[in-house]
DNA sequence: TCAAAATTGACCGCATTGGTCAATGTTAAT
DNA sequence: ATTAACATTGACCAATGCGGTCAATTTTGA
């Protein structure tokens, strides 16, 4: 699965080999053939299992927390445990927007906008908006803050070793960045 | 050569099809290798070039700015100027990090580091560091300039039509980013 | 007018592709 | 120990695409 996912991230549907994936997974062509009725079948049951992937991130997201940089700090973390089990998913689901392959793109768009965008729009309900400056361009701040929390989550994955625990030590880390901005955020 | 630094860069070395090259830029198979012995003389003399334009930014920067915001808003600018010619170059430069292709890898390594690590650190040289808060973990802030200018940067150019003027409007928009940034930056 | 230069695309041998299938190995219940 | 269902293997196939060639054609400029 994983050796599949990474096969398809990096050469898209189309240049994507199976010849490189069994290899990578040390099984043989013809189990992977006996799972899979071919390449397209394998394909579109990652897309599944991805978008089921994000399902759970929002299963797992605690909406009671009112506090915007509180509830990114919660995201992050839950996608950071979900990605020791499955390094290579979200990336899959950010390269699935740019697959434009014939043969597979119209599957991936009838599900793409209902579970990112819908999601996307959940992640920010409910938020605790009268904390903020009322001088300030708050789509702004949400820029800055979202291209602080993409570079702190590759920071923070590219840091985690092997066997290590997620979650204690890149909380704190998330709250003294989101520390630096709140100075300029809040009221 | 976009289409060369096109293709390289979505597929890298071993991957990246002739056929699609000049399919792309509407010229014959002949014409390309009447001018490039092989595929690896044609990837030398674009990782070459590549090298060069970096060097080109390095001289049109202005660096008796000393102030931060404005010296990274001028690197950001002139960027998004040479990216108007050659859209892909600068991906094609970080991409060039990743690419292990065993018969090119050698000849990328020879360039890179001299080129990009004394480069960062010249663009940071003469900063004005005294302007920041006594307060404020200088490192982080960096890390979060540094992000916002990536992201900045992504959403301008992809805000770029064709026959813009690049230039006055890009930098008073990263200006309002910068303010923000700055109330918590600076004294 | 004509030689030099530029451009073309059919063609080549070869590697890799997605997929098959008869043979072999493994499992667990009898 | 026997058996039958299931799992796994990798040599093999036709098809495609690869990097690269080159004789033939077109374009160029003096």
């Amino acid at each position: 699965m994983n050796a599949a996912l990474k096969e398809f991230l990096k050469n898209g549907f189309d240049k994507a080999s199976t010849n490189e994936m069994v290899k990578e997974a040390e099984i043989s062509k013809g189990s992977l053939f006996n799972y899979f009725q071919n390449k397209k079948d394998l394909y579109l049951y990652l897309v599944d299992y991805a978008y089921q992937i994000i399902d759970k991130v929002y299963e797992r997201i605690d909406f009671t927390e009112r506090d915007l940089f509180k509830r990114l700090g919660n995201v992050g973390l839950v996608k950071l445990q979900i990605q020791k089990q499955s390094p290579h998913i979200f990336d899959f689901l950010t390269y699935l927007i740019h697959e434009d392959s014939e043969e597979v793109k119209d599957v991936i768009d009838q599900k793409y906008n209902v579970v990112f965008k819908e999601g996307l729009t959940k992640i920010y309900e409910n938020i605790d908006y009268s904390k903020f400056r009322e001088d300030i361009d708050v789509q702004k701040a949400m820029d800055i803050l979202t291209w602080t929390m993409v570079g702190f989550g590759e920071k923070a994955r590219s840091e985690i070793k092997p066997f290590d625990e997620v979650g204690e030590k890149q909380l704190r880390d998330w709250e003294s960045y989101a520390e630096i901005l709140k100075r300029s955020f809040y009221k």
